[in-house]
DNA sequence: TCGTTTAGAACAAAATATGAACATTGGAGA
DNA sequence: TCTCCAATGTTCATATTTTGTTCTAAACGA
């Protein structure tokens, strides 16, 4: 999907925001790549903003952020985590999460089934879910598109919380990201050695992968529809 | 998606939150970030707040609190709070963090799609659902039990959000009061004077009722599932 | 009221981003 | 092999944003 220089470019992009915490000018993302031209840096980042893989203010200073890796995967500023660089007297012992207090957990994008996943901004997204959807580990919402999973009762429009964990059963509904390039949620099913993902609508079929064309991003935990 | 010295700004804004429980002055901030003007200060925090980093009350002293880290992610000045405790109030503004708030709703019962509702009774179950779930007007949730609306998405399992509301329009799913002794969750249509009950399940059949029959007990307006 | 603090205009300067024009490269496909 | 084309590299010019500074006004708290 991406050419050597998008791809340096994002991981150098994502590697300055991780570090400092800021993303890089055009003149520093220039130094890094060894170029001579600031303008050539503004193609390179006009095309990976198209391709969906950053987000971008025009016209404004360092404002590029990530929203995938360079493999596909969904970019989630969490991963930074930037609470512990600021609390730092709180003992391991978390406070316990009262009853009434919501979990924020961010909105990453679109889940549509088949087509590649468009992930959305880091930067707005959160969503209050109850504590009833969540026990432990990390947690993302999807937004669903599509109707593949209409028969699990799933609907265009749905969001669904996601368990950010790797182990999975047969019978889970996963989101599972195939040659890293395009994202889709289904029921996970391993045959021997190959692993299918079933559709829970008859006009859609399931495929079957062999094991290294697909990784697992989570599996649902939750879902919340709004009339 | 900050500059530098917005980055900075930030930063330092959390650390003095943090650490006294009071957001600095600008004339703190100039030297903190080694400035020699106040003004310059104003356009930076000025400018974090078109992008929502943080929240302010105009011509209050020391009237800024951070919504977001600068990598985006919430900020939740639960976590700090409790150290206010144990300082003095000196100007120190309160925000109401609206975000965490919890709106918690009755859990009154099972509903039974196809038959009789177990007693809407007066359990004290609680639950807490999202703010986004809710927009104005009373709510309860119920559990939902079996299958009859299964094509509309709704398991058996899955509690649905209900809005205490009796004015329904056409399609709408609601919570219907049948003869004053059962309650159940199907499709609502008007045609002339009687009202359909339709369940979303071809095993089941639409019931037509006289208007005195039924009693709209509320409107569909949200669900939510575990898995 | 007075002293402190924030608001904001005006101007200058520095930092950054944008874009056109033209040359080069390397790979896909005829 | 040869041609075409998208992706790059470079240079130069230009537009915008961001920052630094100074000064004055307005708002606030005691």
């Amino acid at each position: 999907m991406l050419t050597k220089k998008q791809n340096e470019l994002l991981t150098y992009l994502i590697k300055c925001i991780e570090s400092y915490g800021v993303a890089p000018s055009y003149e520093e993302i220039c130094s890094a790549l060894f170029l001579k031209s600031k303008s050539g840096i503004h193609r390179i980042v006009k095309s990976l903003e198209e391709r969906g893989f950053i987000e971008r203010l025009e016209n404004k200073a360092r404002a590029i952020a990530p929203k995938k890796y360079p493999n596909g995967q969904i970019y989630n500023s969490d991963v930074i985590n930037f609470k512990d660089k600021f609390i730092k007297n709180k003992s391991k012992t978390n406070f316990k999460s009262k009853s009434n207090e919501m979990n924020e957990i961010p909105l990453l994008g679109k889940i549509a089934a088949g087509t590649p996943i468009e992930a959305i901004s880091n930067y707005d997204n959160y969503i209050s879910i109850p504590p009833s959807l969540i026990s432990s580990g990390e947690y993302y919402a999807l937004s669903v598109d599509g109707d593949s999973m209409i028969d699990a009762g799933i609907l265009d429009g749905d969001t669904v919380i996601i368990n950010k964990k790797t182990d999975v059963k047969n019978g889970d509904i996963v989101v599972a990201l195939i040659d890293k390039e395009e994202v889709t949620l289904k029921r996970f099913r391993k045959k021997g050695d190959s692993i299918a993902l079933e559709p829970a609508n008859s006009n859609y079929k399931t495929h079957i992968y062999g094991p290294d064309r697909i990784t697992i991003q989570g599996v649902l935990s939750g879902l919340l529809r709004e009339y």
